[in-house]
DNA sequence: GAAAAATAGTTGCTTTTGTCAACTAAATTG
DNA sequence: CAATTTAGTTGACAAAAGCAACTATTTTTC
């Protein structure tokens, strides 16, 4: 039995207690919490029949018959013979069981608001980010694509979360010491010092709004492009966000109108490079150097864009 | 109604989802939920009473007396004549009952491990922490001190992290513009260029492995000693972090040798001056300058230490 | 394409779970 | 020491939930 397992289990525990789910008249109201969760799952989704809520909410269907039948003597909703199957009801809320509910939010979210309110905003933040995390990592699917944004314009604090990515990231999947992201630093800052806001952007991939990947282009010579920091979490990976950021960045390359996009990598970014080549970029020079730590090819891919 | 307590009432809703508690017969056994907590409670305290567990479980008491005859005569528990109240009794269970505790606490855990089985130890590492941030947040409504840690060795993606805090607070808290995190890049740069690794040294202070503050001492000419990057995660103030790091950073300075420390400072930074100025700081310079698109003082602090 | 099997929902009956109030006996209060 | 409170028990009852038989469809099978 590991520790893990009963740190869990005592906070389930104490969630349990917390809910405050096993008194009955949930929330003071002439409802039990049963009966709230089908109201809900009638709410949630439009188009919902009995058979559905027995299974999503794993009830007894001679029970939930029974409370269905009070809900439509109650008025708070109404039963719509299916089209394709005559034996099932499509179920909905009347108006007034949108209003009924719509009060027991209010009195859930006021019960929350109580238990909430001595946080001040950052720790509101933290528990929500918290429960966020719990949530994702109980759940077996994996993150959802449509959590991830995408940006392009920088806000403070941005530059050094980036290159704490970079550090991190290469420091744990390539064993890259320190100095490694001392030269992040120093081509961040280099960039910072003579950057265009029209010729050179970086993109970013949040997930609640956490910087999990980005990529730039930046401006060079003789209408040429560099495309620098591609990077993504391998959290998030095969999740089709670094194609994303590739995309938008060539994207970006040809409106500008760039005749050529390269990229300085080093052979050991397997995983970047198979993006690379995917994205038409092709190896144009190799070099074995020794730098933070390691020993590995310095390369060039090239992408002709014109 | 505030996006926090919608996403809390969500969290809320898979948790009581996740918890599978709705459903009578818990863990496939003949005992109810209610049952087992009762038996959980009596097996926690050693010594208790039928009232006590009606206060901590919320139970009437005549349907606990009912529960408790039944495991009376299953043998689960023993009741005992208290010395000091002849009405009430000392509940403990027998072995009986807490073999069948610990048959209860297998399949539970069980069931937990078959839900995290496919997280990494990092992840499970990662889940417990939020856990416990979740509770620490909605019982104390504060941060535990216990789980703040401090070190001062430079790991890959600490300086990024620091230089992220450092643009996300100041524009956060003083609407300092991006170019002040340009300004930090610099600073570090330059720290690394040529930074001591003895008489130089960078205190963090983190929650669950993230860092939440940090201050740094940097060598000078002539025995001084600059304090730098003093800074704290507004969510983590108050718990005495900053004095820990200041104090930390003063004796380690008195350790070198240091006959002079002084430090660079805005007179917006209000709570940091408070800081400064209990650790001994006097101001020795003032001058009005115009950066990073706000108008402020930058301030000059020293402490003499010999 | 008709008989057999499965499914959506209802209803009667039962058990389990929980509530309320009246009661006993001991303890506390003023 | 009388009045009140408290710990626990018991009877009566209500609410919550489960099980099984039933109807009316739909789907499957041969």
């Amino acid at each position: 039995m590991t520790t893990t397992t009963s740190k869990i289990r005592s906070f389930n525990r104490f969630y349990t207690a917390h809910l405050d789910i096993l008194s009955q008249h949930y929330l003071d109201s002439d409802y039990s919490l049963t009966e709230i969760r089908i109201l809900y799952e009638i709410s949630e989704s439009k188009i919902i029949t009995a058979q559905k809520i027995t299974e999503i909410l794993n009830l007894d269907k001679g029970y939930l018959s029974r409370i269905l039948k009070r809900f439509l003597k109650e008025n708070l909703i109404v039963k719509v013979t299916s089209a394709e199957d005559k034996r099932a009801f499509n179920i909905k809320l009347t108006d007034i069981g949108i209003e009924l509910l719509a009060v027991l939010n209010t009195k859930s979210e006021n019960k929350i608001e109580g238990k909430i309110e001595k946080l001040n905003p950052s720790e509101k933040e933290i528990l929500v980010n918290s429960m966020h995390t719990v949530r994702n990592l109980l759940t077996e699917n994996k993150i959802a694509k449509e959590d991830i944004t995408y940006r392009h314009e920088i806000t403070p604090g941005d530059i050094g979360y980036i290159i704490h990515l970079h550090g991190a990231i290469y420091g744990k999947e390539y064993h890259f010491s320190s100095d490694f992201e001392k030269y992040v630093i120093k081509t961040f800052y280099d960039f910072l010092e003579k950057h265009s806001p029209e010729k050179d952007r970086i993109w970013m991939a949040e997930y609640h709004n956490k910087i999990v990947g980005c990529a730039a282009i930046i401006h060079q010579p003789n209408e040429e492009a560099q495309l620098r920091w591609f990077l993504l979490d391998p959290a998030f990976r095969g999740l089709g966000i670094g194609k994303r950021l590739l995309t938008d960045a060539i994207d970006f390359c040809k409106e500008q109108k760039f005749k050529n996009v390269f990229l300085l990598t080093t052979s050991l970014q397997d995983k970047a490079l198979q993006m690379y080549k995917m994205a038409g970029f092709e190896l144009t020079m190799s070099e074995e150097v020794q730098e933070w730590g390691k020993t590995f090819n310095e390369e060039r891919y090239d992408l002709k864009l014109s």
